[in-house]
DNA sequence: TTTACGAATGAACGTTCGTTAGTAAAGTTC
DNA sequence: GAACTTTACTAACGAACGTTCATTCGTAAA
């Protein structure tokens, strides 16, 4: 059997490719010599380059939605939530770097109407975190510092792991959550 | 005088063209467009589309440089130097955000020898930060936590001032300064 | 042996790309 | 006002792009 399995190498091959080169400079014809195809193979299997974008920041952007959700359900205190999200962060970024870097950078290609959706998933996603620090700091588990750059802070600290987690590189996936959560938590906390 | 007033007005387009929709995306014909010439009209001002890339990279790559050079030899206390840092940081992101996006997120796109020549240019910058953590650590004014977590969670935490800023916010630089740094150093002061 | 079908192919389409060549006008210097 | 430089133009180049098309290959069921 071993079906489908062209399918997902060709993603995965375009991930990297969207990685290492930016949407833009990457092109099927390259995308198909990386998985042993000719170019006009590639779309025995997708349907155009544009879907392959979008599959993965939109497949990306909702498990972060759902993940939020999932924590925001099982618990109700500001800072273990915060937590919870920052180690889902890190975890991220360590088990699926090529995917949350194209998440991360080459969204800004997206074509409507994967575009608006994206926004909408990040939206959704962000306005929960704002939500969380706002009431973190009515209740006093947060400094009482401008909620926007609480929000934005937080988030763009996890923004050096997937560049900075080279392919040879060790890593400890434990101690790099207590220690980045750690730090970014001091900043945070009361 | 006032030469070169048509070649700075070209660097800027660029620079704006490139941020909007990265350097691959952004064609010489929709450049010469923004600024009313025909595209090979551009080439009676610049030699070639990469030099306009490796310009405001460069450029700004060295800025940085310069900057980090005169704060150590004019201050010796660790955590000045990170508040001094920061606050340049900030205003970079703040006076030119234009620049600062297309120097953080397009350099990838530079080719040799611009992007050798780049690379070390943000490796002494970085290398003079690591230094100063790691003194910092070493004289018990910062947490004793990985050198590496500490860098690069401070450096990242400036990487949505630029992407945030859009033309028409009013924002307080001096407020924004003193809440972005006080949050940051806030985490890695003992 | 025939029928059916997904997978893969080579060729080609129309478009866009960065860039060059050649030239004419405008500005500057003597 | 002649000589020279700078700026801008039209036209075109070769290369690369994403994608389509008709066709063939390989396999497995009928």
């Amino acid at each position: 059997m071993a079906i489908g399995g062209k399918k997902k190498e060709i993603y995965l091959a375009a991930a990297r490719l969207f990685r290492d080169k930016g949407y833009q400079a990457s092109s099927m014809r390259q995308l198909a010599k990386e998985v042993n195809l000719e170019p006009s193979s590639l779309y025995s299997h997708i349907s155009n380059k544009q879907e392959l974008l979008a599959q993965i920041c939109l497949g990306e952007a909702e498990m972060y939605v759902n993940k939020m959700k999932s924590i925001m359900s099982e618990c109700d205190d500001v800072l273990e939530i915060l937590r919870q999200i920052s180690y889902f962060h890190v975890e991220t970024a360590l088990d699926d770097p090529i995917s949350a870097t194209v998440f991360s950078d080459e969204w800004k290609h997206l074509e409507e109407p994967n575009l608006g959706r994206f926004r909408n998933l990040r939206k959704e996603y962000e306005s929960k975190i704002r939500y969380i620090i706002a009431r973190g700091t009515e209740e006093g588990r947060l400094i009482d510092t401008d909620s926007m750059v609480l929000f934005q802070t937080f988030l763009s600290s996890f923004k050096w792991i997937y560049l900075w987690n080279k392919p040879g590189r060790e890593v400890d996936k434990e101690a790099l959550q207590r220690d980045i959560t750690h730090v970014i938590l001091r900043g945070l906390k009361k």
